[in-house]
DNA sequence: AAGTGGTCTAGACCACCTA
DNA sequence: AGGTGGTCTAGACCACTTT
């Protein structure tokens, strides 16, 4: 027999990331498996000395976390792992792009033209509205990694021209640096095939497998101020994650 | 000049969730612009007439939920727009495969096979070790949507071949209700284009593009006993998420 | 009735930042 | 020094489940 951690009023570190983590511990070892149940709050308050909130917080972390469950009146229990739990983050691409040395941004294309159905229905604007396009390449030393086609609201009234055309302002949106006029955006990822011109553009093959992630970003009056898709072929891009 | 909403104690909603749904409001109608700085806890308390700790919970909630960030000493600010805040996860599929009368899981076979490099790689057994096999078609009203290749640890001292065999396993995975022997999974997501049997199994064009998941299971002491592919070809799953 | 988790209070002390 | 957020306490009442 051997006894549990026990909350070290001593160390630095807060009470509740203790609990939290002697719970988390208790889990990964095996200890505690899915299904069980943990000890009762008021139990916990005991053992530990701590006060019910700082047991409760923690819980309600390990909640959060998605390692328990709390059913009212029963108890706290160990959830059982959930395929679906499993979340893919924009992480690898942030760390991709966070090379400042490495990364350069080139622009392709940057013109004005008027809004055809599809762009209408994106953008939700008149057919034949005016509207920038932008076409980036994004380079990692030198390689290009990252191709990027994007449409913008032209509005006269906004200098947002030199802005957008600027590296800055797609840099400002990877860094949330930017008091930037985008409330929020909406993203969508899908896989494709590169057609010829992309494959061009990207220096490989054509006909390789790619992830792109479509993208618009909305003002603050919910209206679509960008559309656009970041294409990344082949291997600069793959999503991992843990389903606890 | 308005006034902004007060948390109303005689309602069903705890305090806690109105707080955070004010701020929410304020947030996403553009009264509360990112870098503003929400009103200081003390203030809080005593506009609402509610304790520090139920603002405390409140805030903490706007900040999981990543609209604002706090800063010791100085306030509490509203976040920016953040790109990389975007995650997907793996509801739509969980939906695709939720219609129980729908689905119907199809094994094309179930073999032993001997570990190759790359399965020895995987799974951490020696080469030749051998290996359960089990090749699985998903089908959508008798339309394939996902092909399953998978390679399971094969250990007689474990009666699991039937369970493993059978269509459950698959779905108390998906539903996370198995009280199984898998404590976690590392999921990887990537760009695929088909290869000509792939292709024929799902009944499309060889060269579709696709999305594939790769996943390895682990036990309790952290062996992976499971590794496979699902195959989800042209738009069967898209990942669409906000970013906040 | 007894035990569980859910919400909430009115304080306290601390570390940190700004002035 | 005064204000800010970070941690924590020792209670309280409630809704719910089990015995």
């Amino acid at each position: 027999m051997h006894t549990t951690p026990k909350v070290n009023r001593d160390l630095f570190e807060p009470n509740y990331i203790q609990l939290v983590r002697i719970f988390q511990d208790q889990i990964s070892t095996g200890l505690l498996r899915p299904g069980d149940r943990l000890p009762s709050e008021s139990q916990l308050c005991k053992n530990h000395h701590i006060s019910r909130m700082t047991v409760r917080r923690a819980i309600n972390i390990l909640v959060e976390q998605g390692f328990v469950v709390t059913e009212r009146g029963r108890g706290t229990f160990v959830k059982p792992i959930q395929f679906w739990s499993a979340s893919f983050n924009l992480n690898q691409l942030r760390n991709l792009l966070s090379d400042e040395n490495k990364i350069k941004i080139k622009i392709l294309e940057a013109s004005i033209t008027n809004a055809n159905d599809i762009l209408a229905q994106k953008m939700k604007v008149n057919r034949g509205q005016r509207l920038l396009h932008i076409r980036r390449l994004i380079l990692s030393v030198d390689k290009p990694i990252i191709y990027h086609r994007e449409y913008l609201l032209y509005d006269p009234s906004r200098p947002i021209v030199e802005s957008e055309l600027d590296v800055t302002e797609l840099k400002c949106l990877f860094e949330g640096t930017s008091n930037s006029y985008i409330k929020y955006g909406s993203l969508s990822l899908e896989a494709t095939v590169l057609n010829d011109n992309e494959a061009r553009i990207l220096q490989i093959p054509e006909a390789t497998a790619s992830l792109t992630i479509e993208h618009t970003f909305f003002d603050f009056e919910d209206r679509p101020i960008s559309w656009g898709h970041f294409i990344c072929p082949g291997l600069t891009l793959t999503f991992t994650t843990l389903s606890a």
